[in-house]
DNA sequence: TCGGATCATGAGAGTGCTCTCATCCCCTTC
DNA sequence: GAAGGGGATGAGAGCACTCTCATGATCCGA
């Protein structure tokens, strides 16, 4: 029986998160208040604690910076605003250890939780990084000099392979074999057409052509 | 520096996964033979092996069967072709830890070695099941009856939300915060219509209608 | 500088997913 | 058995993704 600290200040969401977790089997406390929360948070024997960065009064970085520096290891999922992307990884790097965008599927922040209680210990890596270029494995976008940019399932896969061997140059075929599978045509220029994709999106000058031999990812 | 076993009779497949893996830093052996392998997984210190089930002479699954029966742990991970769906769950059942379709894409099969390798000792929870229902979550398709089905995005969500809530009739608004989340339309059919793609995927008389309430899936 | 090889890219076809809308069906109740 | 409400479903619009093809641009060696 898991314990959740809920805080949050908009009575419609809140009780939606109450809801589903406690039909899930959860038990909940929510709170409105930032430095209710904190108190909770830090007094209070929770599992692990569910947090909107908006609300009035005290921040909820702030938050997670007091109970943090408090000592406590509790994880934090954050909820945030769909556009506030920098406040997001701010977010993770001051000690949030998941988040989750509104607005959100119910089953999407509950896999979440699951995840964080279930593996106390194991941080699961979810960021593949080289040079300015971050990408995140859970939800298929890209940082790029920290603007979060969309990519379809081709796209990720791709750079993917990239990120995994970074500065090599990858050959036609070996992109081919690694995204496409090992039997796909091989007289294809998909693999270009995808190249041209990925530059318009992390901007021109990230993959390098090497000709007559592949590409390769800047860094 | 990990160690693994390739048990993989087609030639250019088995280059394909030797070359692969090796690229990425695991030290590799290749058997292309069932009596061989079954030796090599039982004397060597591999780490972890990539078996075929289509090997002529002595069968993958036998091959399976003998080292485990042997007394060896180490993690296994299935190539099967796409059709034998039979002998998939058969080979999952009788002791390999994962499988991958054939023709499949490189990463894919690397994501699993890597997570076999990393968690020694939690097997992941992938299936969620109810009577003649099964889930899985990872590769995004039920199989009712013995028989795979592919789901899309919003099938697979509203049936794990089915199955997460075994017998309970859930109303439309249940399932559109579950699944469409907090804020959708409380006007729309969508529910309906849904549950229309997944009867005729599931079979008619899986999910039964509540007249007044909404809907339930029968075990 | 010229020409062929190599690469880049716009256009568009095909497909599958999601959702709305309107109509049809069926169940219940009187 | 008729009426009304709730549910089922076909048609289709809109969209994103994937890939091919053809053309245009660029590079590089002779």
């Amino acid at each position: 029986m898991n314990r959740i600290l809920i805080v949050e200040d908009e009575p419609r969401l809140a009780s939606f998160l109450e809801k589903g977790l406690r039909a899930n089997g959860f038990v909940t406390t929510t709170s409105r208040d930032g430095y209710e929360a904190t108190m909770l948070a830090t007094d209070g024997d929770f599992d692990l604690m569910v947090l909107d960065l908006g609300l009035p009064g005290k921040d909820g970085l702030t938050v997670l910076r007091d109970v943090r520096s408090a000592g406590h290891r509790l994880p934090v999922i954050i909820l945030s605003a769909r556009d506030d992307t920098d406040v997001k990884v701010a977010g993770l790097e001051r000690g949030a250890d998941d988040y989750v965008t509104k607005p959100f599927r119910f089953e999407e922040l509950l896999a979440r939780v699951r995840v964080r209680l279930r593996d106390g210990g194991t941080p699961e890596r979810t960021l593949l990084e080289s040079g300015a270029v971050v990408l995140d494995l859970r939800t298929r976008r890209a940082r790029v000099d920290g603007d979060w940019v969309e990519l379809s399932a081709r796209e990720f896969t791709m750079l993917e392979v990239f990120l995994r061997h970074p500065g090599q140059v990858l050959s036609r075929e070996q992109l081919l074999s690694h995204v496409w599978g090992y039997d796909h045509d091989p007289g294809s220029n998909v693999v270009d057409v995808y190249v041209g994709y990925l530059r318009r999106k992390l901007g021109r000058d990230r993959i390098a052509t090497v000709r007559g031999m592949g590409y390769a990812l800047r860094s």
